[in-house]
DNA sequence: AAGAACTCCTGTTGGC
DNA sequence: TGCCAACAGGAGTTCT
């Protein structure tokens, strides 16, 4: 799934052809996809205009001139497509969603006032949509304990020693709970710990000293989390299997993994001889080179 | 009550 | 070629 630089690149491909535009027909086609959708899903969007569309975290949120809020999540493996007018039935062979194995697991439709239609897609279905009131949205079961925004000016290094203080868990799970920092994933956890040269099993609690306040570590850790935050947005995020920007387009911030995926290749850090390893923390793969993350 | 393990689901890949 | 295990951008739930 998506990371925050891919749920970010996701928004702004649907932004132009969904803010401001009255979702003319909505097709739910099955019942659930992590969790139930809401009751009446259909009736409750169906007719509304998309008033914004923004993002928290790995969330996009739409805002609906109903005064509900249709928030979205893409899990692992959620995908959406944008199709312009007359673009599927002008020359049918070229779009996939007129392949049988490709529409499999279409499972939302919004038809568009405007004569687009976005479609959500989700094969293994840990993505899930959900409505709650707007004003409501800060206060939600979503959101109600969640972390800060990493790219937002509360994320500091005091911040993170506040968080990290005293816990004895190690600094790979500390980045990946969302109720510190919202919307770093696998690959760019690794990435920023490979720049910030901290091991991924280095306790969370050596980001604060005993008083609390922040070692180097968490001074040099917060801008490069930020850094690469920003080159993957700048990149159109990573794309590996699933993912693609809601216009098709492949993001290319792959191509600048250190250490993500490189299991068994060289260290990029000049003068340095080790290799990338893979261990796996909390049930997930981890990169990282041991001779210069310390 | 923090932290770790287990769970949901489908598709792809690599080893034999 | 087939078969099977391991693995995949997440995170809620359930254990210890």
């Amino acid at each position: 799934m998506p990371e925050l630089p891919e749920v970010e690149t996701v928004r702004r491909g649907l932004e132009p052809v969904m803010a401001g535009v009255r979702l003319s027909k909505v097709e739910q086609r099955r019942p659930n996809l992590r969790f139930p959708f809401p009751d009446n899903f259909v009736g409750r969007t169906e007719g509304q205009e998309i008033t914004h569309l923004g993002r928290r975290a790995k969330y996009l949120i739409a805002e609906l001139s109903s005064g509900e809020a249709l928030i979205m999540h893409l899990g692992m493996s959620g995908r959406f497509t944008i199709e312009m007018p007359g673009e599927w039935d002008a020359s049918p062979d070229q779009f996939a969603h007129n392949n049988a194995k490709a529409t499999a697991h279409d499972h939302v439709v919004f038809h568009l006032e405007n004569g687009v239609r976005v479609t959500y897609n989700d094969p293994r279905r840990f993505g899930f949509m959900d409505l709650v009131a707007t004003d409501t949205v800060a206060e939600c079961r979503h959101f109600a304990v969640m972390g800060i925004e990493p790219l937002g000016n509360q994320l500091s290094a005091a911040y993170v020693a506040g968080r990290a203080a005293g816990r004895s868990t190690d600094m790979k799970a500390f980045l990946l709970d969302q109720r510190h920092i919202a919307g770093l994933g696998n690959i760019y956890v690794c990435e920023a710990l490979y720049r910030a040269r901290l091991d991924p099993r280095r306790l969370a609690g050596t980001l604060a000293n005993v008083k609390g306040k922040p070692t180097v570590r968490a001074e040099r850790l917060v801008p490069l989390i930020r850094d690469v935050l920003n080159e993957a947005i700048a990149a159109g995020g990573s794309t590996l299997k699933d993912y693609r920007a809601a216009d098709g387009a492949l993001g290319y911030f792959q191509h600048a993994f250190a250490v993500y995926g490189r299991e068994g290749e060289p260290c990029r850090t000049e003068g340095c001889r080790g290799m990338v390893q893979r261990i796996t923390q909390a049930g997930r793969s981890t990169f990282f080179c041991s001779r210069c993350q310390k």
